[in-house]
RNA sequence: GGGCGGCUAGCUCAGUUGGUUAGAGCGCCACGUUGACAUCGUGGAGGUCACAAGUUCAAAUCUUGUGUCGCCCA
């Protein structure tokens, strides 16, 4: 444990979090706090999505991470053995695209130094850039246990993702297949269905004559890409269309290309579509490649992996760029004569995810994993609850991915990543191969021959595994499996999940089904998505808008603790965040209010801290003390039930609202006439109730603002207590729970808010003190009477009155509290016609609320209908406003008279 | 085309199973430097709860429809 420098007497009066927030991170990691505990009978595990390795902390981070932290560091302080287990993904496309751009700059071409230098240039920039979000997290404060931190490549980790591609192909269900995928050209690698972002694109639909063989005519196909007629070897046309009905079978001679192509009869047609032809280019196109399948068309492939023209195209296209290409197209059919028309055409076009180039459809071999067999097991589990998802509306989403799911495309042609466990055999050196070797031969361990046949030519699949093949295995690859470790043993299966929405497919789904399949278990519990923030005008947060402020320099200005408490209370449960820097002031200012409480407290304790503190002597306890404490285990009771909903912002708020207003606006100022009094025992309790409140109240906001509860921690812990960080969750306790004594002070309250009331809007100095006479229910006078001096101090009142049937002061400012009369004389101050207009006014309000009331009660159906307790309610409503009418009215005519 | 979500004070949002004339923060107005805090305090103004119909004794809350903005899927 290192040395805990006790805070000076004197804490300065506006918090600055820089120094503070700085000091308690490595004292949180030094000492171990952060990683579980080998007793603690439940554990309490939570993987962080893997960031990427090239990524840097953005606000969406903040708030994740930080609800991530919330989590653990209760989960930590209620005693949970836990674990919180950092890692980061080695992002395939980003990286490998990142590192090629540096080796550009450097004269350094990707192809030319070969694949084994490449990845050793790519390691050497992840050592060196890898994982700065890191040293960022820290800083926002989360508390992981960096001695697990996991990283997908990691030696383990690549084996078990081996392991599982060996398993599946055992298994049937990975297979590789021919099929168009979604091609990035750019990044010239497949990508899955998921990686693939449809924007609506404003376009063209372009009409084409193809002119019948024969020469008896032509037929008008409609397509929005012109460039790949190139490459059709067919037409299509609904075999119940009757205006074709006699071309099928016919042929067409494809402009420009001068290929005879067939006219033929398929489903999938829409008649209603254009002109209800459609021009087939089974190689660019899914639903063309079907039609060609089921009506055995030629393939003709026409573009390079650059999606530029190759050589199965007319000379003066080889070469040419899809767009340029498209151009060209059109142009030279209009030189022919074969543009029929062009219009305007908005339709979906499929951008890459991480490179943003338009998607080609290409045909090309890929492995596949056969995705249909893992969901039943994954739909399952959420069904019966087994794994929860908050907000609940998104498990229709998961059930709707999961039931239409698609064979997932894993194979990347790239080299920085998982490579692919395949050999092939060539038997070269053998002089042949024979027939079984054209099986591959997939294998862990790199084999070291041909099981068929002996050879030794084997080739390794040149492509690695997409990367999401290997995150989807993070709940339980992160903890040695395969092996059966003692980490995987106590903390497989984890509690929660915190992620967002956007990657419910590509990740949460995904794990759902491997931890079933690969471990026979959930991989965890609950899911918690988090909304996405935007800025204030609603749009997301992105680099190109320059909208996106850097944490860290909103940690610079409002502190990481203020940010973190800012971004949760303006976080609802998994709806969308509209930020601005304004809001971080919130945060800002509680934060200070919280120092400058703790502050106040401390200068206040007449030496060291009070003892017993967990043993308050309830015979000492006065009224306030009594009620903040009532108050203050019913928050810890809200702050719970807040928590087991996933509530983090209401937890937050409530602790919030308490306080502030209950502890700092009401309780402190109370206790302030007790600091200052002569009664030394009461004004010992009076601190050691303080300081009781006040301690709870760090445990709570602990897992909010970790920093500077942390540091105030210091200035109240007993001797035999050490970081907060691991001390324990405050529990509700029942018996502290007293509803009579908070209605009596909050009637104390609420006499003391009109006499303010009635000071403020006459105008009478704050300075000046005034006299107070209070008619009514004897039982309330008693209770004002046992409170008296703090209605005298709270209202800055001298002499007060109380009794059932005195008399009312003339020239007395006037108000109504739960049937009391307040009687404020102001004899020579009061502005008469000021307080007449200010009776009216409550007058009126009182008016209103007992129409309404009556209106209740005349209504025969409530009184027959309405349930009794509801009924008796309104009654005593109407009965209070009708007497608390009257007197008001009284009231104003005295005053008028 | 299918699905989901939002629409409550000037702005950003709370509002639990229907039952006080609907709450907070910021902003606004007035007052205040009273022995924690001006990153503060006290008091106040401000809302036909998007619209329409329905269910009900009773609707911000439940049902249906409409509008509008946003997201996801095809």
């Amino acid at each position: 444990m290192p040395e805990i420098k006790t805070s000076e007497k004197e804490l300065s009066t506006v918090y600055s979090p820089t120094q503070v927030e700085e000091k308690w991170y490595p004292i949180w990691e030094k000492s171990g706090v952060t990683k579980p505990t080998e007793s603690g009978s439940d554990s309490f595990t939570l993987m962080i999505p893997p960031p990427n390795v090239t990524g840097i902390l953005h606000i969406g981070h903040v708030l994740n991470i930080t609800i991530q932290d919330v989590l653990v560091r209760r989960a930590r302080m209620m005693s949970k053995s836990t674990l919180w287990l950092p890692g980061m993904d080695h992002a395939s496309i980003a990286t490998e695209a990142k590192v090629t751009k540096m080796l550009k700059k450097k004269g350094i071409n990707k192809r030319e130094i070969g694949r084994d230098k490449f990845l050793e240039h790519a390691w050497e920039w992840k050592d060196k850039y890898g994982g700065i979000i890191f040293q960022q997290l820290k800083k926002l404060g989360a508390s992981c246990d960096w001695d697990r931190e996991k990283f997908t490549m990691d030696e383990d980790y690549s084996k078990a993702v081996l392991k599982v591609f060996v398993d599946l192909y055992n298994d049937g269900l990975i297979y590789r297949g021919e099929r168009i995928i979604n091609w990035d050209p750019q990044g010239q690698t497949a990508l899955s269905e998921e990686e693939v972002i449809h924007k609506d694109t404003i376009g063209h639909l372009w009409h084409f004559r193809y002119p019948l063989s024969d020469g008896s005519g032509h037929l008008v196909v409609a397509t929005t890409r012109p460039e790949t007629m190139l490459g059709d070897t067919g037409v299509a046309v609904n075999p119940k269309d009757d205006r074709y009905t006699e071309m099928v079978g016919k042929t067409v001679l494809l402009p420009i290309v001068n290929r005879e192509i067939p006219i033929f009869a398929d489903d999938y047609v829409d008649m209603e579509f254009g002109t209800g032809c459609v021009k087939v280019t089974p190689a660019h196109d899914p639903n063309d490649f079907d039609m060609g399948e089921r009506n055995n068309l030629e393939v003709i492939n026409i573009f390079h992996p650059d999606a530029k023209l190759n050589d199965n195209v007319p000379k003066g296209y080889v070469g040419l760029d899809r767009f340029e290409a498209r151009k060209k197209v059109v142009d030279a059919l209009d030189v022919l004569g074969l543009l029929e028309k062009i219009e305007d055409y908005e339709h979906s076009v499929g951008h890459s995810e991480r490179t943003d180039a338009v998607i080609e459809p290409y045909l090309s071999k890929q492995w596949f994993v056969k995705m249909k067999p893992l969901t039943e097991p994954a739909l399952k589990v959420v069904k019966d609850g087994d794994v929860k998802i908050y907000p609940e509306r998104w498990v229709k989403t998961y059930n709707h991915w999961l039931e239409n799911i698609k064979d997932w495309c894993i194979s990347r042609q790239l080299w920085w990543g998982h490579r692919i466990p395949v050999w092939y055999c060539r038997g070269n050196d053998i002089g042949h191969c024979q027939l079984d070797c054209k099986n591959p031969i997939v294998s862990i361990e790199t084999p070291e021959s041909c099981p068929a046949c002996g050879s030794k030519d084997l080739v390794q699949d040149p492509d690695v595994l997409d990367t999401w093949f290997s995150s989807w295995l993070w709940p339980f690859a992160t903890l040695g499996w395969p092996e059966k470790t003692e980490d995987f043993k106590k903390f497989y299966p984890t509690q929660d999940l915190v992620t967002g929405p956007d990657i419910i497919f590509f990740w949460v789904a995904r794990m759902i089904m491997a931890g079933l399949y690969f471990c026979k278990e959930i991989p965890f519990s609950n899911v918690y998505f988090t909304g996405i923030i935007r800025d204030e005008k609603g749009r997301k947060m992105s680099k190109s808008l320059g909208n996106s402020p850097d944490p860290l320099d909103l940690f610079e200005k409002y502190g990481a603790d203020a940010v973190r408490v800012s971004i949760l209370m303006i976080a609802p449960q998994g709806l969308d965040i509209l930020f601005s820097e304004e809001r971080l002031e919130q945060g800002r200012n509680f934060m200070n209010k919280l120092w400058n409480s703790a502050r106040f407290i401390r200068m206040n304790l007449d030496e060291g801290l009070p003892e017993n503190l967990s043993n308050l002597d309830d015979e000492k306890l006065d009224s306030t003390d009594r009620w903040i404490l009532s108050r203050l285990n019913n928050v810890i009771e809200e702050v719970d039930n807040a928590y087991s909903e996933y509530k983090m912002n209401e937890a937050i708020k409530k602790v919030y609202d308490f306080t502030r207003a209950d502890f700092c606006d009401w309780y402190i100022e109370f206790a302030k006439t007790r600091f200052y009094g002569d009664d030394t025992e009461d004004r010992k309790t009076a601190q050691k109730v303080s300081v009781h409140v006040i301690r709870i109240i760090l445990k709570l906001l602990h897992p909010y603002s970790p920093f500077i509860t942390e540091e105030l921690w210091v200035s109240f812990k007993n001797p035999d207590e050490n970081l907060l960080i691991s001390e324990s969750w405050p529990e509700a306790e029942q018996n502290k729970i007293n509803v009579e004594c908070e209605q009596e002070i909050q009637l104390l309250m609420e006499v003391i808010t009109a006499v303010r009331n009635i000071r403020a809007s006459l105008n009478v100095s704050p300075a000046k003190e005034a006299d107070l006479s209070v008619r009514g229910n004897s039982t309330y006078c008693d209770t004002l009477k046992m409170n008296e001096n703090y209605l005298q101090g709270m209202a800055k009142l001298n002499n007060i009155q109380f009794g059932e049937n005195i008399a009312k002061p003339p020239q007395s400012a006037t108000a109504v509290v739960k049937g009391l009369e307040i009687f404020v004389p102001l004899s020579g101050l009061i502005d008469i016609s000021k307080e007449v207009e200010r009776l009216e006014k409550q007058i009126q309000d009182m008016e209103g609320r007992l129409n309404a009331v009556s209106r209740k009660l005349d209504n025969k159906n409530f009184v027959e209908r309405a349930p009794e307790n509801v009924i008796t309610h309104e009654r005593n409503k109407l009965q209070n406003y009708q007497s608390d009418l009257s007197k008001l009215q009284q009231n104003l005519e005295s005053l008028r008279g």
